[in-house]
DNA sequence: GCAGGAGTTTACGTTAACGTAAACGTAAGC
DNA sequence: GCTTACGTTTACGTTAACGTAAACTCCTGC
């Protein structure tokens, strides 16, 4: 039993698939795709989406969950690259990584903060609960 | 010297002071007490801030950041006031507060993987620039 | 006494991110 | 041969979060 008999990674996928599975619409892939964020394959016309496009599809929705737009989640994917070759773009890049870094770090600031008052609401809760509860 | 002799917390503020505080425009702030998330006193017509007024806005401005809705960041900032009263609201406002954490730790999981990929491309980008600029 | 600056209300405009619906093609099952 | 499921394109509708502009009031400095 080696680690490749897991459930075994499809090679391709419908559009109505990744739907179900990350739960959202077929409308919203094809949205993200005239966006330029996806450009899968066709046969016919029918998409066929390649576990690379999956990623990239994850991608997006995480990107979601930490409330970028779109285009922010498409800079960040385009981050992953070939190296743009030349060295001002590469330079911009470099750039462009430390922002979103102390972007994230500004994130991880606002959430423990309010990860603290949400332990302080929770407390006040619990105890208004007690007040209520006692015969 | 007493720590209370820091810059010295003003009583009270402007619209236009707290929209150059914070880098926002009056119609914004302005459009957060119409969606009842302000509620600043008035003198005549005129808007009159509290202290309390600006820990509000701050609170909203860091729910922009975490990517939350203002229905979202007007939620968060219930949950600080008097407990309200009966046992069934209390138990809801647990309840939130959970969702509310378990989506923060999503978050914090997804900037954690993110700064992660951030540390790969600038790893690989400064490879490329290396090769670049090789003489 | 009037120009300039800060404030107000009212209202229409704009962008992002899809939702919704129409109208159609194609392949499978009965 | 017809329904049912899944796919497609095209296009108009919708919501959130303000931007922008008009028209007005009230003070202040000169």
């Amino acid at each position: 039993m080696k680690a490749t008999d897991s459930p075994a990674e499809p090679s391709s996928y419908s559009i109505s698939e990744l739907a179900r599975e990350f739960d959202i619409t077929t409308r919203a892939i094809r949205f993200y795709e005239d966006k330029g964020l996806l450009s899968p394959a066709r046969r016919g016309q029918t998409r066929i989406y390649s576990p690379e496009d999956r990623v990239r599809l994850k991608l997006i929705l995480r990107g979601k969950r930490l409330g970028f737009s779109l285009d922010e989640s498409r800079e960040i994917i385009d981050m992953y690259d070939p190296a743009h070759g030349n060295v001002e773009q590469l330079q911009r890049l470099l750039l462009h990584i430390g922002q979103k870094r102390a972007q994230l770090q500004q994130q991880l600031r606002d959430i423990e903060s309010l990860m603290g008052e949400l332990d302080d609401a929770e407390g006040r809760a619990r105890a208004a609960l007690q007040l209520n509860t006692d015969s």
